[in-house]
DNA sequence: GGATTATGTCAGTACTATTGACGTAATTTC
DNA sequence: GAAATTACGTCAATAGTACTGACATAATCC
């Protein structure tokens, strides 16, 4: 049972190339670097029994705090149903709270506690760290380069997800200073 | 039931920042840039059954023809148990077969059909495009400087894993020069 | 011949995700 | 003010990918 059966395929023994214009070299690193980079908080994570999901919801409740469920949901691009354990289990562990919406009571504001606060901090600290010593291996001067590439890897229609957080901070008692 | 428990925490009302120096805008950039990164093959990949397992598999076993199990398991960071059924589906589909080693017989080199060449590179081909796309987009002329970026990204002790792949091309149609 | 190695497989479990359906409360619409 | 819609929550069932632990087989090494 080790050699192919008879109607299968012959095998082919050379490598796929970059034939084709096919960039396999950044596809490949593509995953490997993203392996790597959260591997370092799924460590942290499972201290708490936590997983990747949790990290995620934690993470823009913290970006952009205050935003309401149907918000989650579609920068998440998941259902209902799949938020609904994370986040359960979040605001059970004191991590996130609810605020009714102010507007409309139907929503729920999502904010982060400062517990949820800290965790978010300590599962970011490896994360950036990371980064920043690539920024400097690669002698990459331009991070702002680095930037520009991943943005623009993004669906054009979701880049608008991505511009809505900066903007958060300011309005009201402003963060820094 | 929408408020906070009296135990729980205060919300916290301002948004994460930049501070402590932690780099929230890469971390979150890199995460909107591989989600839409998979969500191409994923698309195709339905249509087969398939999920994201069987692509990583897919393409490394394109990527390097012939490799064991052992050394696919390597790469992927996963468990015997976990590739198993993958596996078998590759191999019961016909993309994917197996050949004794010839040294040790222990061993079962793996190696692409026809078909699952076929399908690992109509997996890639969107996902090139879109590099191609963001990098004109991005005016980045230094398409090394993403490489470099990203292969920084990857655990040092781990990098060994993305060189393996240059040298098998080498020896006959050689790509650059 | 005994230990080790490479692979395969069985059983059980966990996490993240899915679809579909239903319920409740609040808002909007006519 | 009744009806439709919206925001959210929840129950049930399922799928894909991963895990640990255990065990079997065949081949190689010593």
């Amino acid at each position: 049972m080790t050699d192919r059966s008879p109607a299968a395929g012959k095998p082919i023994r050379t490598a796929i190339t970059d034939e084709d214009g096919i960039d396999f070299a950044i596809i490949e690193l593509f995953f490997f670097a993203y392996r790597d980079f959260t591997s370092d908080p799924d460590q942290i994570l499972a201290d708490y029994g936590f997983g990747r999901a949790h990290h995620r919801v934690l993470h823009f409740v913290n970006r952009r705090p205050g935003l309401t469920v149907a918000e989650l949901l579609d920068v998440l691009k998941i259902t209902k149903q799949s938020l609904a354990r994370v986040l359960k289990q979040l605001i059970d562990t004191d991590h996130i709270v609810q605020v009714q919406g102010p507007r409309d009571r139907r929503q729920r504001e999502l904010y982060p506690t400062a517990k949820g606060r800290a965790l978010a901090l300590a599962l970011a600290r490896p994360q950036s760290r990371r980064i920043r010593a690539a920024l400097e291996d690669s002698g990459t001067a331009e991070r702002a380069s680095i930037e520009r590439f991943l943005e623009a890897m993004v669906n054009p229609e979701l880049r608008a997800q991505i511009n809505i957080v900066p903007a958060q901070t300011s309005g009201k008692k402003n963060g820094d200073h």
